[in-house]
Order: C-alpha cells, then structure tokens, then sequence
DNA sequence: TTGAAAGCGCTAACAA
DNA sequence: TTGTTAGCGCTTTCAA
C-alpha cells in the first residue's frame, strides 16, 4: 500500500496536520519537526496523493486540450506548444482527439470536464447556440482556437479571412489571371464548424471580386478530387493559380502536377497555406501564408491559466496575431 | 456550486446510495426510482466527480504518456494511436513531453503517479540501474517504447539493429562501395538512452563487417554538422552511400546535397529511416526503412491495459513487430 | 507550535 | 428494495 499522512504521522509521533505542514511548507511549524517528517517522507518513499488533494481544493492543476486529430503537422506544433507552456506554468496537459465528430467531441469535453481539468483549449467542430448553450453549462473556462465560435468565447489565431484577401491579391497583382481554390468538404456546413476553411474562402473570393475578378472554380478535396481537377483545363496562356486551403493540399497537387510534366511555376502557379516545417525540403519551394502556431499554443494556454486564476467571467478580448505571406518558387 | 450525489438524493427523496445505484446500473433498485433519479439528474445538470471516485477506487481510467517532445513526425502519429486506442479501452490519456532532459522525465513521472494515471507509456531518455530501481519504486505498470531499458519492462518496437543490417546488405548490394553514417550525438552515451540510435548504428555496422567492409566515417548531427560532411570528399566513381538514421536528417542532406548541384542517386546514394509521411512529396523518392508506427501505438496502449487490468507483474514477452525497407529512387 | 476533527463527493458494506 | 455509515487521503479551521 502507499504511504498515506497518516502514516507519516504515526511514524513521525505528530499529527496528520502537522505532516501537512512540513509537506507544504505552511507557516507555524517548528523546523525540527519540519525536517523530521520530510526526512520520513523521503525515507518511507512518500508521494502525495493528487486526486485527494483535487477533491478538497476543487482544482487539479491540469489543462484539457481537445484536437480532432494529429494528423496535420500544425496540430502536433500547437500541442508540444501547449505543453510547454502549461508545464512552465505549473499545469499539466489532458489531451483528447475527437476525430471531428462532434458527438465525440461532447464526450470528450464531458470527460474532462468530469475529471476536474481546470480549463479547456477547445479546437471544436461543433457550433451553433444549442452547443453553445452546452458550453455554458460545463462552467469551465475555455479558450477557442482555430474553428472561431461567437464572440462569447474568447478566440486566439489569426485573422483568416484577411490573409486570404491579401492572398489573392498578392497571386493577382503577380500577374494570374485564371484561378483554381482547392478546399476541404464544405457541405457540412451548418452541421459541422469550419469556421477556419470558410473564411479562407470567402477571403479569398473577396480578394478576386474587389479586382473585379470572376468566382472561380472551387474544387473540394474528396478521394478522387484529382480527377476534378482534370476537367478543369489548364492552359498555360490563362496564367493559372491553383490555391490550396491549406499545404498538405498543395503538396498533392504539386505532385500531380510533377505527374503530368508540368512545370511550377512556369505553366501553372501554385499556393499552400500553413507553412508545415517539412516545406523547406521541397521543390520548388512553395509558397504559402505562415502563421505562428506556436505562438497560438503559448497564447492559448497563457489566457486560459489567466481565466483560471483571475475569473472566467471576464471574457478577455480574444488575441488575433500575424500572419505573413511567404513568398517561394511555385506562384 | 455543482450538483452532487446528496443534492440529487435529497431532490428525490431517496439516499445518496440509491442514487449511486440508479447512476452507475447497479442492481438492487426499483425501475421507478432509478428512472426517477435518472431524470433528477438530467434534470439538474448533474455531473459524476470523477476526482472523488477516483480517490476510493484507487484508480483513473487514465494513461500517461511521457515522450521527449512531438517535432518528429512519428511521435504525432504514435500519440494520434494510442489515444485512440485508449480511448477504445475507456480510458483516456495524459501527456507529458520532457524535452530530453532526464530529471524533467523523472517529475513528468512523478507527476503522473501522483495523479494516479493507471499505467504509463515510456519513451525514456534516462537508463540505468539506478533509473530503473527508481522507475520500479513508483509501483505502476509501464510500458517502454522506442528506446529499450531491460528486459525488465515490456517493451514495444522493432529489432532496430538487425533492420540496420538489413540496410547494409540492402546497399552494398546495389553496388556501393564506401558509405557515410549521419546520426544524432551519441556521447551522452551513459547519461542518456540512445538505445534506439545506438542501435541503428550498431546494426549498420556490423552489416558493413559481415561483407568485410571496414568502418565507415560517422558524422555526428550538430548544427554544423554538414561541414564535416563537406569534408569527407565524395568521388562519383567511389560509389558513397549517405546513410542517415532518420528521415529528417536524409531531408536536411537532400537539401545540402541539391544546393551542391549533386544528382541522387547518380553522384551518391542516400537513405533514411522512418518513412515519415511527408515522404511522398519529396523527389527523389527517398529510399527507407518503414516499421508500423501506428501499430506500436495501438500495442503499447493495449499491453498496457492489459497490465493494468491483468496485475503487472507479469512481464509479457516484448512485442517486436515488423519493418521493411522501401525501396526508392535515392540509392 | 501542534492536535483534533470536519469534510471534499463518491463508493461499498452492512443493516433494515 | 432502500438507507446508513464509514471511509478513500488530503486540507483547513478551530482549539489547545
């Protein structure tokens, strides 16, 4: 059996309060005994028991993060972000995947919630008043990242929309003319938050429109969305730019591209967006919009420490940080 | 304040053990009451304190994972497997990431045993003696990945070295004749585990010895490390054969060796090990080793349950599944 | 400076 | 079928 206080007290010949004391450093206590019972801690292999303590202090120095998944190479940066910073500031991490599905994500938030996490970096898939009215009732903080919910929930990322505005003029004023946008399912919408995916687009179609450009057409990333993207011809006198939602996208169709012996940028112009750190081994380099993704996961967890320990009535007005474009060969 | 088992007891006129029994499907109580009860605590939002259960059962329904951090493509595909799988088994996940340091691992540990996860999967960078008699005093079941301790520890992962000879025969078979050996520092050797690296060089080794080639140049992957590269000279007609440990490095030497106007794998041959997904997008196609990640994830977490649920003190035969070399166009 | 005791919210054993 | 009660290990308040 583990050591308890208790027994640290009865070996000791204080009092279980006393032991608290000596553990916790609390003020009236002779150090003598101070060292006497740490010396039996150290002896007798002790090791507070955290679920004990969380019950009388209501709290459990721990954070919840919930991701649908790690798969996107973004994903993995935030988290080890987050992490860091939670530890730096004395908390430790809870994770959990959802694989966008917003039932799951509802058990997951349940759980955590359960378990006392303190807070929540809550990336949902989820929207709607009626989740939102759900939220409410877990009385937890919680700081939104990524998918943007309303302006009740405080909110760090980035302004998407804008950036894919200055996207499109930047692809525009390089002298395109013909556009390809390449997204993921946006069909959910409604049923499914894709609050980020949708405001890349809209930025992007606003981009074009304020340069009196035409709604082009928009292919959605399906299994076999390649062959799509074959019946849209592409020749090289319309100066074409395919733009992808995000990098992972873009590297596809690079590589369909290379399939096809056509060349970047010379016959076709080619955008990502995310900036993923594996880029820099590609050819050619491509260009994309960069954001700071750890600079996300740092601000998350520091606002949601904040909202823990001074109020969570306060919603702080949500972070938005830069992005930039970064220019490569491919556009 | 939160609705508790008394507040719902006294709501419905019953005790708090019959609301325990209507709550958790415990036998010995009347279809009516418990619907009653049921609807009570739909009623008023009630949640379980999962802390307070927790503190009499003994136990968490959580796994800790402690890994050194998440930029290694592989660790995110791990992490994505073994949450999933946990929470499969019902249970869910801590993580801690402990940036190489070994004491930070060893309070990552403390700190999971302290909160009570059930079991822990390890990829440690401490070893030893010492470590291990430390490891055994926490008194949980653990799981060991990727980086070996003894036999001691169930571990999960591939027969490194024999796949490093594999290597060897793989490359000297297509003709090379003088090699290069990049990997990460091994001179904390003793102070920290590299058994994985370690190894993978080891293996490489002794594969070269058995075709009676002697020792090859090891360059050790510092920030300046492509200088030592640029050093050893390499001749087209030597036939030299780049052999990286991981993925990343044969990217990173792609990329030096591109800049040098050097064609892979005409000029020299180069090779990685991991097959990090990212793989697919880069050309040339990079020759590697690939061993089911995912599948490391879903067995550590699933021994690990077993451990947990079965007592631990049986040391179940260590897993080590397959690898395979993949043949690309890089050598 | 120390001890005693109540209680955090839940479970489980025993009694009714 | 239900109620009562004693903990789980810790913190905290009050009394000594």
């Amino acid at each position: 059996m583990r050591v308890t206080i208790k027994d640290l007290a009865k070996y000791c010949g204080v009092s279980p309060g006393t032991v608290d004391r000596a553990l916790n450093n609390r003020p009236g206590i002779k150090l003598k005994t101070k060292k006497n019972v740490l010396e039996a801690a150290r002896l007798l292999n002790y090791r507070p028991d955290l679920t004990a303590r969380s019950l009388v202090k209501g709290r459990t120095m721990t954070l919840g993060i919930v991701l649908f998944d790690l798969y996107n190479r973004s994903f993995a940066q935030l988290l080890n972000a987050v992490e860091l910073k939670a530890r730096e500031l004395g908390y430790h991490l809870y994770i959990a995947l959802t694989d966008k599905d917003p039932e799951n994500e509802k058990q997951c938030l349940e759980y955590l919630v359960n378990h006392k996490v303190d807070g929540i970096i809550l990336f949902t898939v989820n929207q709607g008043k009626e989740f939102e009215e759900y939220l409410k009732g877990l009385s937890i903080p919680i700081i939104t990242i990524f998918n943007f919910l309303s302006e009740q929930w405080e909110y760090v990322g980035i302004q998407e929309r804008a950036s894919m505005r200055d996207v499109a003029d930047y692809i525009v004023n390089r002298g395109y003319k013909s556009f390809i946008y390449i997204c993921p399912p946006l069909k959910y919408l409604g049923k499914s938050n894709m609050y980020t995916q949708e405001e890349r687009l809209k930025g992007f179609l606003e981009g074009l429109s304020m340069k009196g450009i035409a709604e082009p057409p928009v292919i959605i990333k399906h299994n076999d969305y390649l062959k799509a993207l074959e019946k849209v011809e592409i020749k090289i006198e319309n100066r074409t730019a395919i733009v992808c939602s995000c990098d992972l996208y873009a590297l596809e169709v690079m590589n369909y591209l290379k399939g096809k012996g056509m060349k970047i940028p010379e016959d076709v112009g080619l955008m990502g967006y995310d900036n993923i750190d594996v880029l820099k081994y590609i050819t050619p380099k491509l260009t994309t919009v960069e954001y700071p993704i750890e600079c996300i996961g740092y601000k998350a967890a520091e606002s949601l420490v904040h909202k823990i320990e001074h109020g969570y009535f306060t919603t702080e007005k949500s972070a938005t940080l830069n992005y930039k474009i970064v220019a490569g060969e491919s556009i």
